[in-house]
DNA sequence: CTGCGGATGTGTACAATGCCCACATTAAAG
DNA sequence: CTTTAATGTGGGCATTGTACACATCCGCAG
């Protein structure tokens, strides 16, 4: 397709920037992705991503951008994996899930600046979150539902923040799973009733 | 005392870069905390900071693990500042507090790979959360114990973050302080007996 | 008091990086 | 076919992290 063209033009460099970004932070830490080791893995010359990102920052940006996307996907797909009550846990089991099996892509979504800077990626953002605020807004009666939904919200990313910090461990995914069950059932079963 | 002497010996040149770097990043974000500019700041040359830090991650390890302490001692502050059943409202709105703060040094505490690889710095983090655990408790029949205690941190945590990136706005610092407390007497509030 | 050794700070150096500029190539519009 | 804007190349610059060799100084043994 597009890889069988090997001329001075590459036909797709945006995506190859993208694809080969992904990869190095999904190989390493935030310092693997450098622009000239992205231009390099896209077999091509270090200026050449300044054509299609601005400056690094974009180029992160359209990272967190995908990763929210991904993450919103994610999201959707556990919530149709279960009856009612069940889905909050689930949909908080594919949030971890997300930041255990992206942990540096987690990082650049909510740590770095350029998630804040750039209104593709705030929009993105807001789009995965709309998909949590959605399901917690099934599950408690309407004079508590404002702090619910912030508390719900912040139970599950405090959650994978802090297993993403490694703060807090577990043997293998389905502990993990188990954990989050319980820690979920535990703080909204005292809001249920 | 210590900055009395302008001579080749600085005296305290590991207190000097560790405050110098502190000022960088309270001033910027993390990108503004360069060795090079904490050495410039703390009117030395730039391979001088080498002689206490072995590299640039031991800085910054030693930054976040002030940071914990402060939190820490932030948290066992507000923890004296009320009666029983409002302390864990008072340490959420001083755990929030303190990422507003210092967001950046808040970002590196959290978010930064060198937390996890400096024992030092893991250490006083537990240290941090061993004071919330404290309080938490206090709060809950032991059988709940453990998934409460991780709920309630990655309540709090959670709600840093959130606040911290924009996504949870309140006008000023007391419509915080109300808000959080909204959410925290919601998530856990009956259940105190 | 002398001189000596280890701790601390300086200088030079190098590779990598982000980004700027001028130039080359090419695909597509006229 | 010609022109033109999009795309990729090459060289260059300032900054950064860090290694190595040298300078300076504090404290201690004689």
């Amino acid at each position: 397709m597009s890889t069988s063209k090997p001329g001075y033009h590459h036909g797709d460099l945006r995506a190859a920037c993208l694809t080969a970004a992904l990869e190095l932070l999904a190989e390493g830490d935030a310092s693997t992705v450098s622009l000239r080791a992205v231009a390099r893995r896209a077999g091509v010359s270090p200026n050449a991503p300044y054509r299609h990102y601005p400056d690094k920052d974009a180029l992160l940006a359209a990272m967190a951008t995908r990763g929210f996307h991904d993450l919103r996907d994610a999201l959707i797909h556990a919530d149709t994996q279960a009856a009612d009550e069940d889905r909050f846990v689930l949909m908080a089991q594919a949030y971890v899930g997300f930041g255990i099996g992206n942990p540096a892509l987690f990082g650049l979504m909510f740590g770095h600046p350029c998630s804040r800077n750039h209104p593709e990626t705030s929009a993105a953002a807001a789009e995965t979150m709309a998909v949590l605020a959605e399901r917690v807004g099934t599950l408690v009666p309407a004079e508590q539902h404002d702090a619910f939904l912030t508390g719900a919200w912040a139970l599950v990313h405090g959650l994978a923040a802090l297993v993403m910090d490694g703060k807090l461990a577990a043997d293998d995914r389905s502990a993990l799973d188990a954990m989050i069950r319980s820690v979920v059932e535990t703080m909204l079963g005292r809001v249920a009733h």
